[in-house]
DNA sequence: GTCTATAGTCGGATAGAC
DNA sequence: GTCTATCCGACTATAGAC
């Protein structure tokens, strides 16, 4: 099969350079995460990607391109992740507005265990296991690239999540005690991710698969309740 | 004044190649912690530590022995950092055992808050400023470096948490339950420290001072209460 | 758009004088 | 123990053919 520069016939609705596009940003994606930024060679993304070290540089300008693509392309799979789990809660919350105090508080205790779910699932899927050690390293020193994200989807959600805790405590959504709340609540959830070697080797366990994740699920819940309560 | 190859006058506890020796442990504890482990350089550690170059192989057999002293430095600092309190508490729960119940779970909380409130501290005080982002790579993805720290002070303190819990909650203190509870008490403390470009751009602050991290801990401990009491 | 080849830079390690 | 000087490998980015 020789190789061709014509353009692919019209069946496909990607071109040729979109696909090398995409594959590198995959590539990326895995290697930036394991190797960190400066320890991952363009040399090693373009051989996963099955592309030539050179197009890096058509594509995307340089490394530093690539990396910032990378976090565009976190980003929109995050907000894809969520589906229309916020999306529906957000509209919810609009229509529950006269009931009583106990059902509004039901709402939200339920919605953040949606949440929580969806999040302590995406943590943990193959199809995001790269995401965690970027955004981590991105935390430590934030670059251009943490904006992305945070002025995106995952600020919005913790948006969303600061009003459910701020329905169960009765107090407004804009306190500090609502949102701080909220990034302690996230804290139960992103331990099981950022702490991974520490989670094993305390729970000696040999990996963290759907039962480990179910029961660490149902602790958090409980521990919401707990924490969310009024009294 | 001339260089000298002699022994120092031993009113100096410490030879010259003992000063150099930790001074390039400590410029390596930041710049590893600020670069990662491939990004960080051997020239800009012995710039940082004053050192030549050369004495990174003399000392440390390499870059690589001299990372694992980095984390020998971190294992030792971090059980000088909790001080006296782990020991007290160690101590202290085998007098207590014929007390009652009740008096069991308040000195079990009010030690959980006494090393929370360490914790918190430690984790933000200048002078471990560089341990989290070193430790944090290392929980993505272990080498043995890992091993120094886990199998020394971190795992001790989560033994230990872990049995504080489990009196708290009446069950055995090997249960999964009880591990998994104090690793996610310990989540709402790490929270701070590993997001914390999030906490900054959520809690709208500009820094994470003794005023915030008091604020935090006061929610950390009333969460503490939800989640520990017995009903 | 994709390739090969290479220029230019930097980092880890070592040899050997002092 | 500490220094200078240097080797050698690996990396990013670019030039230019196809």
């Amino acid at each position: 099969m020789t190789k061709s520069n014509h353009k692919i016939s019209p069946i496909n609705s990607r071109s040729r350079g979109e696909n090398t596009r995409e594959a590198l940003i995959e590539a990326a994606l895995e290697i930036f995460g394991r190797d960190g930024y400066q320890a991952a060679s363009t040399r090693s993304i373009a051989d996963k990607a099955g592309a030539n070290q050179a197009l890096i540089n058509y594509h995307f300008k340089g490394k530093e391109g690539l990396y910032h693509a990378v976090f565009e392309y976190i980003a929109e799979q995050m907000t894809q992740g969520m589906g229309q789990i916020a999306e529906d809660i957000r509209k919810s919350l609009e229509t529950i507005e006269n009931q009583s105090k106990a059902e509004q508080t039901a709402f939200a205790i339920a919605s953040l265990e949606k949440i929580i779910s969806r999040l302590v699932h995406m943590m943990n899927s193959n199809l995001t296991k790269h995401w965690s050690t970027n955004i981590l390293r991105e935390q430590q020193s934030p670059t251009a690239a943490f904006d992305i994200m945070n002025t995106g989807p995952m600020g919005r959600l913790f948006k969303l999540c600061t009003r459910l805790v701020a329905i169960c405590k009765n107090i407004p959504a804009e306190s500090e005690q609502a949102r701080m709340l909220s990034l302690l609540i996230f804290g139960q959830v992103h331990v099981l991710r950022a702490c991974r070697a520490t989670l094993l080797s305390h729970m000696q366990w040999e990996n963290f698969g759907e039962e480990q994740m179910q029961f660490a699920e149902n602790l958090i819940y409980q521990n919401l309740r707990a924490i969310l309560q009024t009294d």
